[in-house]
DNA sequence: CCAGTATCCTGCAGGC
DNA sequence: TGCCTGCAGGATACTG
């Protein structure tokens, strides 16, 4: 569920509520997720550790204490980090609890167990399978000089082409849909057969997209929050994600939506060619 | 290499 | 009320 703008908020909030703290235990079950969660590994690197910082890429997080590697975190569909008191009574599906030294705790929550949470070395952050196949951040300032010959080279549909992770790293359902809609390109458009104007249109407004994202807090649809529990207040913004059946705020034409690569896409038939 | 589909998992809403 | 189906902010293994 937590595209870049989520996973920038959490990743700010971290800053801010981990500063200072130190690890004072680990705890968790090992279960199998995205990658098999192994507590005791985590627990050997972590305990005594101070926080140092915390680092996004696409939507990864990568969390530093003062010793070598980082606290590598996906929270996939439904992955949530949970700041709070020891004695707050713990969520179903919490995976990984780190107790803190002024006796709060960050927890990691998921349901579905699509994300992870994975201890990373300081030479595999270069050699990491996911991080290292990533593509372009949409914040960078060049996005439109790198993303229209990236596109313009392949047969899929520019929506598969904008969250293909290996291209550009961190869009994902929501600010896809909102992107191509303010773009004017049809999701279904193929990357070959869309003009590099409008591809580098499509990358100022992703970049757009994001940034108004990020200021909002994120998105919350149904239950992503910060880790202080906080909502992220672009939903209202929406214009095209969950609208499919109600008018397109431009030009009036009911939304239509239709499946690409597995994923429910809403666009509008009359502003998207 | 590229493009498209299936799959992992739980929870919840809607239809009957 | 319960049972069934389908869908949900994602990434990747596999197929052709």
């Amino acid at each position: 569920m937590p595209e870049l703008p989520e996973v920038e908020t959490v990743r700010r909030a971290l800053e801010v509520g981990l500063d200072g703290l130190r690890v004072t235990g680990v705890d968790g079950r090992s279960v199998v997720m995205r990658r098999p969660l192994d507590v005791a590994l985590i627990a050997s690197k972590l305990h005594g550790a101070s926080f140092i910082s915390a680092r996004r890429r696409g939507k990864f997080l990568l969390l530093d204490f003062d010793r070598p590697g980082s606290l590598m975190i996906h929270l996939g569909m439904s992955g949530r980090l949970m700041l709070c008191g020891d004695s707050e009574e713990k969520v179903n599906h919490t995976h990984l609890v780190l107790a803190l030294s002024d006796g709060r705790e960050l927890r990691f929550i998921d349901p579905r167990r699509f994300g992870f949470a994975d201890w990373i070395e300081p030479g595999e952050e270069s050699t990491d399978s996911s991080l290292r196949t990533l593509g372009i951040e949409p914040l960078a300032p060049d996005l439109e000089i790198h993303l229209p010959p990236l596109f313009h080279t392949r047969r899929s549909p520019v929506k598969s082409l904008l969250m293909d992770q290996h291209l550009v790293a961190g869009v994902g359902n929501i600010y896809a849909a909102e992107a191509l809609w303010r773009a004017g390109i049809r999701p279904t458009r193929k990357g070959c057969l869309t003009s590099i104007p409008r591809l580098r249109r499509l990358a100022i407004v992703t970049r757009d997209v994001i940034t108004e994202a990020v200021a909002q807090g994120g998105t919350t649809i149904r239950d992503y929050a910060t880790p202080a529990g906080d909502f992220g207040y672009f939903a209202v913004k929406l214009q095209i994600y969950g609208r499919q059946g109600q008018p397109c705020t431009k030009c009036g034409e009911i939304l239509k939506d239709t499946r690409i690569a597995g994923r429910t896409t809403v666009w509008c038939p009359h502003c998207q060619r």
